[in-house]
DNA sequence: TATGAATGAGAGTTCATTCAT
DNA sequence: GATGAATGAACTCTCATTCAT
């Protein structure tokens, strides 16, 4: 319902939405990933239409609860994620994704996970297993590892960074421990 | 106040505090750590001094704030942590201690994190890094690791833990690779 | 916020305010400085809400603190009585300001003092402090009276009258004997 | 009820009470009227156990409601009041007898009045009365002034010198208009 | 008699949500 | 479609009062 910007072509069959409409629903998405990510959950909502510049009927307009809103803000992020997963592959491409949403992670304090979007870690669960796979047949990950315990760890080690304030230096080698056990 | 049970007179116990309330205090911290668990920070103070079989009242004679409930469970948590962490040792200490907290971590769905409390972290660092010196001096964990992504590790791991509510198998699995990553 | 009504830019009122907003900011007001009058400080802020027709919420909206309700109410005064200040003069202007003044305290039972505003008792100060000169100038003040004691007197005269509940009879013979004095 | 202690001797008719309990009693009386000078009548019961060096409870014992010590410290106040009339009289004795109290207030900052005890002002009329009485006999007070204005004059000192916080210099300058105005 | 833990109604305040403008 | 005032339930916290110890 809300995913239409990205899905479709700049005149696709949800007819012609309003540009300003389409210009606020990205303003309040960008203002509320701020807002929840310095306040967790429980920042107020009227802060997220402050920061987008509109009045909080416009933000209700838009996402007609909070948790549409939270919803919202997951799914444009799994899309960028698995965006992103298609581009990688090879040997390390699997180490590379996890370097990449880690740090992300890290950078923009997103609670990745206390957001919970039924399906949604479906579909990264099969773009990642899709990068185990070609990491396995690259023989850089051991064929005994299992695509569970990979997103278990991928979550873990984004929740660590956003709750630690994982600097550069220690991002790297908590990664590095990690891909070695993969390895092993 | 709350730091009777460790810094004691020498006339023993701090006063004859009433038996009742000890009581009373040991079911609030009960019920706030279930509560807290369930429903994340912002459940509510009401809902614990109701499992707690106390009134409102109650809990804020014991607590004077919601961040002193907070300080108190962490307070308590990391007693035990503490306490197991000194009678373990030996060449799988650390491995062991990682995964009974893990464990605990996974089954009564703490977070272990977002309630800080100043210095706690450092007390268990102190523990964790004798526990990973006694590893590496038995060889079962490399020189090369350094006690800042263990303790990075650990966080992870609980956090992972908690929000994906681990099952047995798939902890054991997650712990697996992580300390083959450690012994590398 | 709450200074539109005196400082306004040139382009006039601060905005085009909604009209029940507008009337809902005065009911609240009244309602208020009933309450306060009848119950002190203490008045309930529901009592409030319930007094003017509004949900409690509403009456957060327009004033976020109780303090602040004190304050723009005694600002409301304050503008008041300094209207009726500047419209008086002559050899009696100061009596008669007088006596206005402790007759509203009496029958608005409002506690003129309680409510501290900071600089609201300077611009009083002022206001009466021209008064007086035009008194002493006439001859109907003697000169020996400084305006320290006058504004003593007009504000114990006020809280008697507020505790006391004077009828019209005392209020005006006790006027009578400070006026007397002023005179002497 | 609880005047015993002034109204008897030693050995009154109410049976030994126990020292202690006495002392109390002087204690928490004390205690209250500086935490009500202090936050007024807003200020908590707990504080004046607290500074009468007793527990809650043997507060509640001694004035089985907040309003029962309202009204003890009233009577206490009155009976010196009374009985420092009592001492006073001749051609000034109305006078200083009003600076007496007046000053009190202002140094105990004690709000006289918020506490109504019901047959206070009466029994105070009453010395009031005589001491006007005396001194429109000795020609100081004019026969015109009525013992009403004269009560509402001494509370509303009373109250200005509390709210105003007078200094030695303002307290006597606005009492010699006030006297002015009754010898007038 | 003194204690102080427990009570619970009620306070001020916040915030997701609705709806008249 | 956008606005922002209004709503009211829910929250944290306070305090006069009770009662087991």
């Amino acid at each position: 319902m809300e995913e239409a910007e990205e899905a479709e072509g700049p005149k696709g069959p949800k007819g012609p939405k309003r540009a300003d409409a389409q210009r606020n629903r990205a303003r309040i998405l960008d203002a509320a990933e701020g807002v929840f990510a310095e306040f967790g959950p429980g920042g107020s909502t009227e802060e997220v239409a402050r920061r987008a510049g509109v009045a909080i009927g416009t933000v209700f307009r838009h996402f007609p609860t909070k948790d549409a809103l939270f919803t919202a803000i997951l799914k444009r992020l799994l899309a960028r994620l698995l965006e992103e997963a298609g581009e990688l592959g090879g040997p390390d491409g699997l180490f590379r994704f996890m370097t990449s949403v880690v740090t992300q992670a890290s950078a923009k304090r997103a609670h990745l996970i206390d957001l919970q979007l039924p399906g949604a870690v479906g579909q990264l669960r099969d773009a990642v297993g899709s990068l185990l796979a070609q990491a396995q047949d690259a023989g850089t990950v051991s064929r005994d590892v299992e695509l569970g315990e990979v997103m278990a760890l991928l979550v873990s080690l984004c929740q660590g960074a956003v709750v630690g304030g994982w600097e550069e230096r220690l991002s790297r080698r908590t990664l590095a421990v990690v891909f070695a056990g993969l390895s092993a």
